[in-house]
DNA sequence: TTTTTCTATCTTGTATAACCAGATAGTGAT
DNA sequence: ATCACTATCTGGTTATACAAGATAGAAAAA
């Protein structure tokens, strides 16, 4: 396994809340759009589950829609729920970011 | 559980490294030094597995040492191959702060 | 002296998460 | 027909963090 992969964990929901808040995506465009930014190694294989469980747990619905060119489509849509749950956790990864970076620079530790 | 661990996971073992890198530590000195740089919520049930682990994988070499004031300390140094397990961590952090940071700021997706 | 408090390490059990590999299926191009 | 691309989902595996508690030495307070 990849370090990458174990860095992700736990960011990975907020990563994925915060695209489907900024616009309606299914699936398959959501993993194209992850690879995009940035975050490369972020197969179907992990999302499909992340996306089951976050509509499991009230954060985004999903909506069957047919697609011109290709299989169905289920595109997901933030709630009001998955917004306060998004809006936690921006907030808890600033509080992290800071401490994590400067220790990993090298900063020495007081 | 809350938010915040889960945004720790994988983290950990990079600030731990880190930390370790910069001088010999103890668990229970650890614990205290994370929380003092703000990772406030890392308790000794999670570190000393950590450090167990990190041993058993080479990155790190533990030795008993009496204290002069309570019970024997097991002081940790990190070895040759934690150093490099430490820089790529490093690397790999660095290329995921950029992009989550940015999705997390409510950035619009391209 | 006895009790409490602080220091210090470790274990067991539990919940969560990410990944690999593969199944399933529609559409369009060669 | 066959391949390639789009698209979703599942099962089994592994890694990880945490809570709670066991164990124990040393010093201060009662």
């Amino acid at each position: 396994m990849s370090i990458r992969s174990q860095l992700l964990k736990g960011i990975l929901d907020g990563c994925i809340l915060s695209v489907i808040a900024d616009e309606s995506v299914y699936g398959y465009e959501l993993s194209k759009k992850l690879q995009q930014v940035g975050l490369s190694d972020v197969s179907e294989g992990t999302i499909y589950p992340v996306l089951l469980r976050l509509q499991k747990n009230g954060m985004i619905k999903g909506e069957m829609r047919p697609s011109a060119s290709g299989p169905n489509r289920k595109y997901y849509d933030i709630t009001e729920q998955g917004e306060e749950a998004l809006e936690i956790i921006q907030e808890e990864w600033d509080l992290l970011v800071g401490p994590v970076s400067q220790l990993l620079q090298g900063g020495e530790t007081p």
